[in-house]
DNA sequence: AACAATAATGATAACGATTACTGTAATTAG
DNA sequence: CTAATTACAGTAATCGTTATCATTATTGTT
């Protein structure tokens, strides 16, 4: 039991999040897709990225403001989250860089790391130039 | 106007923060400080504890997860999610090495860093115990 | 190609966490 | 002490997310 079976609103979720770059929310996702399947659901959408993010296709990305945000890109890397105007950014950080923070967190820690997650704070370009 | 007032509710969310490690919810810091103020609305615990983070003297820690944290320790430090018990632990990664990770992401980044938050995912000792 | 088994859907209700509103109480400045 | 203002408790409302359910779509089998 519990095996996969295809869906296009499935593969249209997935394909979304593959080729953006804006880490949407569960309801841009939904307002994206809807283009396509004009009376496809949210919990669709939320079933969808959850079902994803559980297989490994898609990461959720926690934010201390607002919903959760979903990115396609499952390869390890971090985020920026811009103070002034919201935009969650990726933020690439060779391997090395991330696995050396993971070594040296280990050091002082009592317990096995895995993986983990950046998310940086500050000012965007965008915003920059604006001041 | 916005001169802050003093109240005793607010000393006493901000006391517990500042003596608790359990980086606790809302809603746990809802029960314990009901302890000491049997009427406590769950309201004046949310706006007193985005007042604190407002005005730095709290952080907000977004997991994954379920609800937000708050943590009364305000000096830059990390995270650590234990993906079997879901504990949240402190980490301690000294400033040297939180620093080289937020100056490394500004090599490859176009904008200005200016701190940043690490959550590590693993397992903690005790579930190691336990295995 | 029809069929049965079962997973996925859309629609909607329910839920938990958080915020907004309101009239009353506490704090503070004059 | 008084007046002004902020904070409070209590409650309703909002928001993001999950659960339920009857119907539809997919898939493996005859």
């Amino acid at each position: 039991m519990g095996t996969l079976k295809y869906s296009k609103q499935r593969e249209s979720i997935k394909h979304y999040l593959m080729t953006t770059d804006e880490h949407p929310t569960a309801d841009m996702v939904y307002m994206h897709v809807k283009k396509d399947f004009p009376n496809i659901s949210l919990g669709t959408v939320y079933r969808n990225l959850n079902l994803l993010t559980d297989i490994g296709e898609a990461v959720k990305i926690a934010t201390p403001d607002g919903g959760d945000r979903f990115d396609g890109r499952v390869e390890p890397h971090n985020h920026f989250l811009c103070t002034k105007c919201g935009r969650l950014l990726d933020l690439e950080l060779d391997m090395n860089s991330i696995e050396e923070v993971n070594r040296l967190a280990a050091e002082n820690f009592d317990g096995i790391i895995r993986s983990s997650s950046t998310l940086f704070y500050g000012e965007c370009s965008d915003c920059i130039k604006k001041s």
